[in-house]
RNA sequence: GUCCCCUUCGUCUAGUGGCCCAGGACACUGGGUUUUCAUCCCAGCAACAGGGGUUCGACUCCCCUAGGGGACGCCA
């Protein structure tokens, strides 16, 4: 039988470093196998997915070349590939689930699920369901399904024993049932949640190795029950480790910047890039640390990759884009680099801002140094400036990027109005909450348009630049924290 | 809290019972090449989490402890 691999974003914000690390060793092994590569779309959850995360996905993963063999943009035999248009096969397979015994309909409502869970907290126990529609007569389910009562479709789990199925990777893994939570596979307005998507597309598209994230160990045990429901061939598993921020916890961009596109921003090679997320976890045989991607196919061993979570190390990735940076004939480094430099969507709005106050063009290059390339380190004293203290500086710079963070439209009027506000519900001057924004952004205590710049540095880049100078002042504790997550709630709900 | 996973230099890793008083790479330190810097070259620093077993022999196998991580959503 013919391999076939998938990754399966779900289309919710940028696209993320953790999605090219999983697809890089699916296409990887698929191609080693003379199998098929998938990219599905997993946009069951209607709420937070977009047309746009889906767009910035692809484009992100061809930047990488890390393209495929069948998927939403091309189509293939085992089409479509985007959840949301294949919601037959689910309502048709969580039919027959419910049909066999395997699933049941519940009518609980979120109040009561609250409080239940609550009370399980309180109680020490693990939060669950409690099998509350469990006993519901087939007659009384139809009559309330007619009358239009609100319910979802939960899997029905053993009450004892154990669950146990191997990690190609790890070995056997056993998990007790009582551990597993009647999971909802059918969500109130239709749609499927991961559980059952993943199972009945990853069935019918014929996948024959699933390799994923670390995270998903603990939810095998529901992926087994419904393959055993419907008496499926399960597919060989691979959990790969995740990426970890320096202090090991699960690579998050609160601490680290986690989208591809600020790498592609910061000018990494895709293949630098490509070549870094393979040595996480995996080595080559003879220890080389610059290899290609072709190499890997050769190389790539699956029973071979570390199970232990590797800290992404932004300091070797330079070192391996320098590299490759070097073994570049000169013709294709000036084409490289000038197509990185001149297809910045941000030129535009460089120029535009350096209009007014630019008498030649040898008076731009220190102008905009900032926004094309790093910032000069920042001067402690450049980031105080009166009346702020530095508990307000502090404060004003974690805000900043909380505000950002929200920020819908990512423009200058639109960064401009929310900071601004951010500044009065902390009763803070604009003029003294602004710059000390500057310093952080800048290295220099003069800049361009602030709100322009930010717009220009984009969201990602901002942000680990504001949490350098937060660092600069001695960074934030976790007590610390707490204080300002508690603070900021409070201004923002109010 | 419950369950699961993990544990070799600061970091990425090699190591599948003797080849290991543990090898490579990044970072760091020192030296050399270079008009400067970088590159490049050489050298140095630095680890088997702890405790019990098993064995003639354990980084490698087993158990316990500790530490780290993940999961516990009508998110994926």
């Amino acid at each position: 039988m013919s391999v076939r691999t998938r990754v399966a974003p779900s289309p919710t914000g940028t696209p993320h470093l953790g999605t090219a690390y999983i697809a890089l060793f699916n296409k990887a092994y698929a191609e080693q196998q003379g199998g098929d590569f998938i990219l599905r779309i997993e946009d069951s959850d209607t709420v937070r997915s977009s047309k746009q995360s889906e767009v910035d996905i692809l484009d992100a993963l061809k930047w990488l070349d890390l393209d495929w063999d069948e998927g939403p943009d091309i189509g293939g035999s085992r089409g479509p590939y985007r959840v949301s248009e294949r919601l037959t096969h689910y309502e048709a397979h969580a039919n027959e689930l419910i049909q066999a015994g395997g699933a049941f309909t519940c009518f609980c409502s979120q109040e009561r699920l609250d409080e239940l869970r609550r009370e399980q907290q309180r109680q020490g126990e693990t939060p669950k369901y409690d099998g509350h529609c469990l006993a519901l007569s087939e007659s009384e389910v139809q009559r309330r399904i007619d009358e239009g009562e609100s319910h979802v479709v939960r899997l029905r789990v053993p009450d004892s024993g154990d669950c146990t199925f191997t990690d190609r990777i790890r070995g056997e893994i056993t998990i007790p049932w009582q551990q597993v939570d009647m999971q909802v596979l059918v969500k109130s307005d239709g749609f499927p949640t991961y559980h059952l998507c993943a199972t009945v597309d990853d069935h019918l598209m014929g996948i024959t190795h699933i390799l994923r994230g670390e995270e998903w160990i603990s939810s095998c045990p529901k992926h087994v029950l419904i393959y055993d429901y419907f008496g499926w061939q399960f597919q060989e598993l691979f959990h790969l480790p995740l990426l970890r921020n320096k202090d090991q916890s699960k690579m998050s961009k609160r601490k680290n910047p986690t989208g591809i596109n600020y790498y592609r921003d910061r000018g990494y090679l895709p293949e630098a890039l490509l070549n870094y997320l393979a040595t996480m976890g995996w080595s080559m045989p003879d220890e080389s640390e610059q290899f290609s991607y072709a190499q890997l196919t050769e190389k790539l061993d699956l029973t071979r990759i570390s199970p232990r979570g590797p800290v992404f190390d932004v300091e070797k990735l330079d070192w391996l884009n320098g590299c490759y940076i070097r073994d570049l004939p000169d013709e294709e480094l000036r084409t490289r680099f000038s197509s990185w430099a001149g297809n910045s969507a941000n030129l535009e709005k460089i120029v535009s801002m350096l209009k007014e106050r630019t008498e030649r063009f040898d008076q731009v290059l220190t102008q905009v140094d900032y926004l094309i390339g790093e910032r000069k380190p920042i001067d402690k004293e450049d980031l105080m400036q009166p009346p702020l203290s530095e508990e307000d500086v502090v404060k004003i710079l974690d805000f900043a990027a909380r505000t950002l963070e929200c920020i819908t439209t990512w423009r200058s009027d639109e960064i401009g109005v929310a900071l601004r506000h951010t500044a009065e519900i902390c009763d803070y001057k604009v003029r003294d909450f602004v710059a000390p924004l500057f310093v952080a952004l800048s290295g220099r205590k003069v800049a361009l348009p602030l709100f322009d710049s930010i717009e220009v540095l984009g969201l990602e880049l901002t942000r680990a630049r504001l949490r350098s100078a937060i660092d600069i002042l001695g960074g934030i504790s976790n007590k610390k924290l707490k204080r300002l997550d508690k603070e900021w709630t409070t201004l923002t709900q109010s």
